[in-house]
DNA sequence: AAAATTATTATGTGCATACATAATAACATG
DNA sequence: CATGTTATTATGTATGCACATAATAATTTT
């Protein structure tokens, strides 16, 4: 075989996983079993086998072995788009208009997200992203000036606030929600299209070890689907 | 160090590309000096290293070296929610009601989502899945009778199809896509809402090497969100 | 100078070995 | 019989080595 043999021993007990010839929740046999059928070494069959415990395919624990995952929940993975990139994919021309840039004192649940103290203000930013200068998406963000003050002299007209935070702090970390609304005559307006209409809806908050950076809310445009793979 | 190496070499060069020491798209060291920077085999970074690259925060090239991404695209990972565990994880009773089950011709996207030839029936149901006695998510599935015909006679009153499928036949693959609708009156009758509101949608398309098995699109009760980290 | 050939380099992979560690089973002890 | 102690076992990790491979750089050939 001109193949990987760990990415080949991967896909041979995929099969027998898939081909049912193992159970769900049974027990497989163990790595140097397994290693003298497929006449390999052990360590490619932990190889292996790890990739497929990385996947939630199989549960594996010491002395008790490996066995078959018995609630196969196959996990989704896709990338957060970023919307110049979705937009060029689409093959239109990426533009964004800020709307407001102020600096304010957040709401509550802002503030707690952010862990904001209380009477301290943060910067407040609207943006809506064009797709051929129809729009595409409407941002709503709130920045933490104690983590990120180099924010407050970005030019945030040239650069988005999302593309400004990518390349000052990439690499945070953070969480993020999908969720549906239906638009209010903010969202409506900012969108051109009708208050009540259907919005997908991404929340984001990111942060990087203990400094919460910032929280956004991002409405697309009606229609707009996120696919994945899994 | 009593920790685990690779796993801290890997937290390490994470902490160095987060710092900014490595400039995004810049080229670090090569596995060799890292190795004998933190004294240890080479075979240990590399594996720190590939890690990284598996979460798209280096991009490695055979003879190019490794560079931080210059573009950091962080993924999300989360799982498909098995509505069962996700009622029971929020503390309420699980409970489904299979509306209808009927066989019948597919309509065309269905079809060729399903590779189902022209004239040819799948299995098509309709759930109501309850949290507590309150409507949570509404289920239109088509099934592929031709790839899985047990599901004619499986008792979907009682394992709602889902469940079913999950059982017999795991593991498969599939795609996803997350949007949001607003509810029709099939949908707002279903989860007892009115006819408008924000619907977060899941659509999923399932198979398993050439076999299409199901479609399925996944209405969710308003105000519902799919959280994940990233 | 353009094109084809060869060397170099950094990562990719596999193997044998050794030892660590968590979970369990077997055993002994009070 | 309950309980604490000691094997046993399967996976987890690290290492040194060898060789494969892709991409680039250097060289030669046309």
């Amino acid at each position: 075989m001109t193949v990987i043999s760990h990415q080949s021993i991967r896909q041979a007990l995929l099969g027998r996983i898939q081909s049912g010839e193992w159970a769900l929740g049974s027990r497989i046999p163990g790595e140097t079993d397994l290693a003298t059928e497929y006449g390999c070494a052990r360590t490619t069959v932990n190889r292996a086998l790890q990739a497929l415990a990385d996947e939630g395919l199989v549960v594996r624990k010491r002395k008790g072995g490996t066995r078959v995952c018995h609630m196969p929940v196959r996990q989704a993975k896709f990338e957060i788009p970023i919307l110049r990139e979705q937009v060029g994919a689409a093959g239109c021309d990426y533009s964004h208009r800020l709307v407001s840039n102020k600096l304010k004192l957040p709401p509550p649940p802002v503030r707690s997200r952010l862990h904001i103290p209380a009477g301290e203000k943060a910067a407040h930013m609207q943006t809506i992203h064009y797709a051929d200068s129809r729009p595409f998406a409407y941002e709503e963000r709130w920045v933490n000036t104690q983590t990120v003050p180099e924010i407050l002299t970005a030019p945030l007209d040239i650069i988005s606030a999302n593309e400004w935070l990518v390349k000052t702090v990439p690499f945070s970390s953070g969480d993020v929600a999908f969720s549906a609304v239906n638009a209010n005559e903010k969202i409506a307006t900012a969108l051109e299209t009708n208050v009540g209409a259907a919005i997908f809806v991404i929340d984001r908050t990111t942060w990087l070890d203990d400094a919460f950076i910032t929280t956004m809310t991002l409405y697309y445009k009606e229609g707009y689907k996120l696919h994945s793979q899994l």
